[in-house]
DNA sequence: AGGATTATTGTAATCGTTTACATGAATGAA
DNA sequence: TTCATTCATGTAAACGATTACAATAATCCT
């Protein structure tokens, strides 16, 4: 790979003025601007990376904080990111957590070494006290999980409201005894879900029954199985369900299947997120959907204009009930 | 961030010598180390990655291409990849490249930049000439797809038998008219699985009808839905159904039951790599295990033993028919 | 023409490391 | 004691870019 003095060297000018050419300074004439383009070309030149980013303090590359690449409601969010990331000049590095203070500890190492400009986070199990500190001093944006206190500015969805909506959706279809199956509160989003459960319930008159609030520790497959059988047992058995994702009202409706019942004649489910695999369980899943593209795009937008100054304002989106036959 | 510099200074020594205390340079006397030690602790100070990078021209960052985020068959050999590479002090970028040759490009000159050490390609769609062509001066190995010619490691399984394995498993409870949805032959792994198929039908004396035989063009859910839906169509329909991947045969489990025929017993059905999902459909599917987190490792390890200027070699994995109830 | 502007280009410092080489101190051998 | 050897440390150049400042060339105005 050709340095730019090479590129300087053959079209007879200075590393500053090959420099200018690429940044599209001003001050450069015509007639050089055209012979130093031209070596450019003829030596195949890409500037290095590693030196303006050690000059600039400037890696034009992304952190996005995610606690595990296998759950799909986080891909198409990143596709999102990806794409605007892309077009805006930027990178991005996709960091898994795992939910593992060590691996976070290495990312948020990278913004403070420079090697990354910003940070989406995206990972509920964040250490919260020290993404606060770290992003008093670097740019950092919140995409799905946020602080509520205002302190990391955020894109998300207003998730009592959709919860609500999806309860109210079940109460509407007749439904009376209606579970819900959270994940642990903890998470500010399963709070919020569970006070749209519990405000759709209160304003119809119906009984929230402590029994029939599930908090699963996991996010997998099996937790929603393990949920539903839980639910099945119970002597006063609800006739509807209420799952806060998608990957739980999808291993509810395996445990449902298993036990020969009917979906929804017998037990209704509404899921969240509507992840693609939601269209095709048996029956397909009712779901919330999130504008999870677009706010893939908006974080990017907002992450970058925090890296270049500017103030940016935090963003609720509007989500959209899915109905479909599990109701 | 402190610099080198800082912390020379606190210690009373030369930016040399931390450096060689950091990198453990022999040459250094308990003494002095013991005092650098203490003022790197005190000043919390960390090298920074971008100056190392530009003197050592190296990033200790490495690129694993895939086609999309959102196939979760990636998923877990990129938890193997991530795992291993960070025990070994690598970072990992994902990229994506949508099968968009302008994103491959971008990656492309990444590490030419120097700004990666290496590339693990599990991208089929990938542009073969151009990665043959980095491979002569970069470190890149393969996991999953591969190149025939050698030309480039790679890490992965006996495709040709593994599906060999599944259409016998099928003809051994009894079937007779198995299908085949493959996925475009372009890629070698379904002309490899296709080979397998073909073999196992040949080899009982079964007909190998080309109408049984549906390529779709593309990888997700609904390519499966609709090859079957063409497959159920056929005036000598199939009763068995061999799928390349997973998704398409929850795709077209999806259809089967759209149908209301039953599975196995109308239509058996194997799928292809063991994805989490392929456990939650109803019925579960059987399908053949790829060794999806230890390729991963392995991958990882190949690449890191090339940048250090090591030979290595290529690997072919074991897999495993996991039979449950859709056989 | 001569001085003042302005446009263009070059020089050199800088970013934070690593490392070949130089230097000086300590040690050992005679 | 004196010289050779080894050990520990420092000096300074490099990596590849950017940019403040200086220097020169071109233009304009009176």
């Amino acid at each position: 790979m050709a340095t730019i003095h090479e590129v300087a060297q053959k079209a007879g000018v200075s590393a500053a003025t090959v420099s200018r050419v690429i940044n599209n300074r001003n001050t450069v004439s015509e007639k050089t601007r055209m012979r130093v383009e031209q070596a450019i070309h003829e030596l195949e030149y890409e500037p290095s990376v590693l030196g303006r980013n050690l000059r600039n303090s400037e890696s034009r590359l992304l952190l996005v904080l995610i606690p595990s690449i296998s759950n799909p409601f986080y891909s198409e969010i990143i596709n999102g990111i990806e794409d605007t990331a892309i077009a805006q000049g930027y990178n991005i590095l996709l960091c898994e957590t795992d939910s593992n203070p060590n691996r976070e500890a290495i990312y948020f190492n990278m913004i403070r070494n420079r090697l990354a400009d910003g940070i989406i986070s995206m990972d509920p199990t964040v250490n919260k006290e020290k993404l606060i500190e770290l992003a008093n001093t670097y740019p950092i944006v919140q995409c799905s999980e946020y602080e509520k206190d205002g302190s990391i500015s955020y894109v998300t969805i207003d998730n009592e409201l959709a919860a609500y909506q999806a309860v109210k959706h079940l109460i509407k279809l007749g439904q009376k005894k209606i579970a819900l199956i959270n994940s642990d509160e903890k998470f500010l989003y399963a709070r919020e879900r569970r006070q749209g459960y519990e405000k759709a319930m209160r304003e119809f008159g119906l009984p929230i029954k402590s029994e029939w609030i599930y908090i699963t520790d996991q996010l997998g497959f099996q937790s929603g199985q393990q949920a539903m059988r839980v639910l099945l047992n119970l002597a006063d058995r609800p006739t509807a369900v209420f799952a806060v994702s998608d990957i739980l009202a999808i291993g509810a409706l395996k445990e449902i299947n298993i036990n020969d019942l009917r979906v929804p004649q017998d037990i209704a489910i509404v899921g969240f997120d509507k992840i693609s695999f939601s269209n095709m369980t048996h029956p397909t899943l009712t779901t919330v959907a999130q504008p999870m593209y677009k706010m893939g795009c908006l974080s990017v937008n907002m992450l970058i204009n925090k890296i270049r100054g500017k103030k940016v304002d935090s963003i609720v989106m509007d989500h959209e009930l899915v109905i479909r036959q599990s109701t």
